[in-house]
DNA sequence: CTTGGAATGTCAACAAGGCTGACGTAAATT
DNA sequence: AATTTACGTCAGCCTTGTTGACATTCCAAG
């Protein structure tokens, strides 16, 4: 790693104020990232945490509570409170396993689909037009860095939605 | 700008499929971007919050509260918790405006300069390991893409912080 | 067939860090 | 002199995270 006299050419963007501007980048715009869902949600008796869980449940329907509680990386019981909100409002129902029935399989409503086209619809839009505005090569740079940035774990996980529903 | 029509070529990165990876990559990628100085912060009695504060205060020596209010969107009463830990702690100090004497200038001390320190060398080697790995042009492409995705008040402050103190 | 462990649900208590509302004070501005 | 600005603070509330403890159901291995 410190091989920074290895040569003087096109290292230059690894400068600690290159470094911090970076950081500061993912600051803000993760706050833009978050904000038009947040903006849906409240008043709702819904935040964040409901909308990851249903985020995810559309992404992989029939994911089971442990798997969820792997990908979100909060505790069960945590995850438990916004689950059973979730339920009681008809947005999510979960089934019983087949193979093994002390798994709960999850899945979205019509309602809850509603709910999380609304945030997902939101989201994307706001996606779109930074996608659009920066350009196919830069998106990839993008996701590459993005992708470089998450522990293993993480990255393993992100891997294995982005090719499962491929 | 809704020119979809306009080409059918090199328009397949804004699929909703891509889109969703994207938003995916976001949130896993920020969870590591966090992980390491969250590590470092539990045990000592601060938090996420105080790390912002920090940072922002190191970025910006003698910034004012009311600076500080705009840059990190949150309410004065939150703010203030957080500020004053750090100066009962002995990390920050405020001093009386020159000009303005109702106004508050935030600056480090030595201790304070070194939790600072501590955080950022932690955060900035994800980050360094991370644009290594990816390149030059795809840092590049990191940032625009991140800047696009910011709201206009966010990217006004993102910028002035930038130039500001290059 | 029994038993250990896995998957899940749930109760209670707590902490961090957001929020609103209300009020106070000092200093600048008009 | 009156108003506005910058800041501090008290009180109370919400969301979302945490730990610990315990119950249930059920698969799988001995």
């Amino acid at each position: 790693m410190a091989d920074v006299k290895s040569g003087d050419d096109s290292l230059l963007f690894l400068t600690d104020e290159n470094l911090r501007k970076g950081i500061e980048a993912m600051f803000f715009a993760y706050r833009g990232f978050t904000s038009d869902p947040d903006r849906i949600l409240q008043g709702m008796d819904y935040g964040r945490a409901h909308h990851r869980a249903v985020h995810f449940i559309q992404r992989a329907p029939g994911t089971t509570v442990g798997n969820l509680l792997d990908i979100l990386g909060v505790t069960k019981q945590s995850l438990n409170r916004v689950l059973r909100s979730l339920f009681d409002d008809g947005l999510v129902e979960a089934r019983v396993g087949r193979q093994d029935r002390r798994e709960r399989h999850l899945y979205l409503t019509e309602k809850g689909a509603a709910l999380e086209r609304s945030l997902s619809d939101a989201q994307r839009a706001r996606m779109r037009s930074a996608y659009r505005a920066a350009g196919p090569v830069a998106v990839a740079g993008f996701r590459t860095v993005l992708e470089a940035m998450m522990d293993d774990t993480q990255r393993r996980q992100y891997t294995a939605l982005k090719d499962g529903s491929t």
